[in-house]
Parts: structure tokens; sequence; C-alpha cells
DNA sequence: AATTAATGTTTACAAAGTAAACATTTTCCT
DNA sequence: AGGAAAATGTTTACTTTGTAAACATTAATT
């Protein structure tokens, strides 16, 4: 029982980010991080306040690794699409922590309100491209409806997923993602 | 303390609903859920085997309520789009539960398996009336389409509602839900 | 009426979040 | 360098919550 790891905020994050990922935020408990980490179990409290905030944690996480997308936009706009939902796909329940409850109250972390709204000026840019001449309403219209596309799609693919019998038509749609997107929200 | 209530099941998913839709499903736990049943902590346990059941009894009766959205799919289609939206903006901690997060595992209620089937059928079924002659895969493509919108959609307002400064378009699509969905989508 | 099944209650425990007091290490100031 | 203060870990302990087990009462069945 060493004193004083370095970076073990860091770490802490990464084991539950581990577990998150592999087994969903309903199995990330205090005491199993620490145990994985090599340290007491209320350590983490000298680094973070409670476990929620160890949950925005892996959103901004998770937040990093979406907004990765966002190169290149001009010429590839469907390409942060499919990018996005690959997200989703593999790392099903950090999208979940994202975006599929709001028990995270967002307003307690300002920064990942920004994130939001950088991820979404992704998409107000994206639509600009190719629609250099529509009103800013017309814009706003197109990527709300390219972002709730494309959000709403992961929620379709992942279920098809879990489910058994599932149309085989989706599984084209997810072997496809770029040309199903072009073929439908991207025009 | 008067033994055998009539329907105590019933009262227990009740008080469930009540909590889940005012406060979110975190804040709801039996102890409470029981006091306000005014029954002992653990009666609950004769009616439903777990936590989790009761947590689907919650999803199967919000699909109850999406459902009735199906009426009169053949001419009324962005009504039903709009019926789920407003849905998912009414009861957004229900809505969280159906299609939230992935902790329920579905395989277990297989039941409500059914009902996600059914959900998406109706849109299936409303596709086709106004693609009478489309094959099957176009029909299956503009349906997922139509759904991940809506669906999506439905994250963006509620997330819209929780950010103090967005934008105030957003306010239009969602006092004017028919008229957008038939602009965007419904087309 | 007697047995059995159904349904409630009481008691009790285990898991999990976290506060508080204590220990050690590091930092920083003179 | 020496010692105080800050940072970071640990131990202990408390609370909340889900739920199992044993017991009590009422309802159903024969």
């Amino acid at each position: 029982m060493s004193y004083h790891k370095k970076n073990l905020k860091e770490k802490l994050v990464e084991v539950a980010w581990n577990i998150c990922v592999a087994e969903s935020w309903e199995k990330v408990n205090m005491r199993e991080v620490a145990k994985k980490a090599r340290v007491s179990n209320t350590a983490f409290y000298r680094h973070l306040k409670n476990k929620n905030d160890l949950k925005a944690e892996l959103v901004r996480r998770g937040f990093e690794i979406i907004n990765k997308g966002k190169k290149n936009l001009a010429n590839n706009f469907s390409g942060y699409g499919a990018h996005y939902i690959r997200f989703g796909l593999k790392y099903p329940y950090i999208y979940d922590l994202i975006f599929g409850n709001t028990d995270l109250d967002i307003s307690l972390y300002p920064d990942i309100e920004v994130l939001f709204d950088e991820a979404f000026d992704g998409v107000i840019q994206g639509v600009k491209t190719f629609m250099p001449d529509a009103s800013d309403k017309d814009v706003m219209i197109k990527a709300v409806n390219i972002w709730a596309s494309v959000h709403g799609l992961v929620g379709i693919l992942r279920r098809s997923d879990l489910q058994t019998n599932k149309d085989k038509r989706l599984k084209w749609i997810k072997n496809n993602l770029e040309e199903y997107l072009k073929m439908t929200t991207f025009k």
C-alpha cells in the first residue's frame, strides 16, 4: 500500500471507463473501481466530488472521441455522421451516458453543455457546405433533421443487435452507413 | 395495517409510474413506493420478482400510450410521429426507460420486444401508404429514416428544454411538430 | 372445518455511496 | 535543512436500498 500514486484520478477514470464500456454504467461501482486501481475504497473522493462527477468524466471522454469526427467537415460530411454512428455502436453504454438519460444534470457541468453545442455546430457547419444559400432557419431545420436521423439511427441499429430476428435489411444499413446517409438525410 | 388489498400490484405500479414520471427512474425506490402504497417494504415481492420487473411494467405502460397513436395511420401518418414526439416530451423519464438505455435486458421480456416491433410496424405501414409502389428494401430504408428522425428529434427537443440559451428556432419546431415533420421526413 | 395457497409483515443482511477522522507524503516557506 | 501546511491515501463507520427468509393472516379449495 504505497501512498501517493501519480495520476490516480486518470487511473480511476480509466478503470471506470473500461468497466462502463464493457458492462454499462450500472456495473460501475466505487469499490470495484478502487479495487482495480489498487487503492482504498474512498481514495476516489480526494479527486472527484462524487460518483456523478465520475460519470461526467466519462461523458467528456466520449465527446473527445465524437468530436474527432469533425475533421474535414466540408468535403466529408457524411463521414461525420458515420463516425458518430460508429461511436454509438462501438461504445453503446458511453453513448447512453451522453444521450440516453437526463439523470446527469447537465447544468451542473457547463463544459459538457459546451461539448454538446460543439458537436451540434459541426452539423450546422456541414449543412451550410451543401446548402450555402439557405436561410438560418432552413439550415437549422435541416441540421436538426440530420442530427435527429443520425442519432435515432443509432438507437435502431443498436437494438437490432440485441434482438434476434431483426430484419436483415438493417444489416445492410449498418454495413453501408455512408451510402445510407447520402441516400436519405445528407442531400 | 389491513392485510390483502385488492390490486396491490396495480397500485404499486401506479405509484412507481407517478414517481418515475415526476422525478425519473433513479428516484424510484422500493421503500418509497411501498410507503406511498401504504404497505410494508417487501409486500412488493409477492407480486413482482424484482425491481427490474417493475421497470418492465412501466415500459409496458409507456407503450400503451405510444401505440394509441397508431389509429388512423393511413391518412394521418405525421400525426403518429407528432404523437410519438409529444409522448417523449411529456414523459421524458418513461421515454428514457423505453429507449434510453440498454440496461433492461429486453430478451428477458419477450412481450416488450413485441411492443417495439408493433410500434415500428406502424411506421412501415405508414410509409407504405405514401410509397405504395416502393420495394420492401426502400420501404424499410425510409421507415428507418423516419423513425430515426422522430426518435432523434425527441432527444434534441428535450435537451433544448434543459439548456438555457438554446436556439429559438427549436421552439418553432416544437410548436409546429406536424408541419416540421411534413417538411422534413414525411414526404 | 381443515388444509393449502395467496398475500402481508417483520427481521435481517449485503451491496454501495460517501462522510469523518486519521496517516503519510509532498510542497513550500523561512 | 526544518517544520508547517497542503495534498493525497486509508480506516472506520453510517446510511440507503434491494431483497431474502421466516413468520402471520386472509382467502380459496376440497
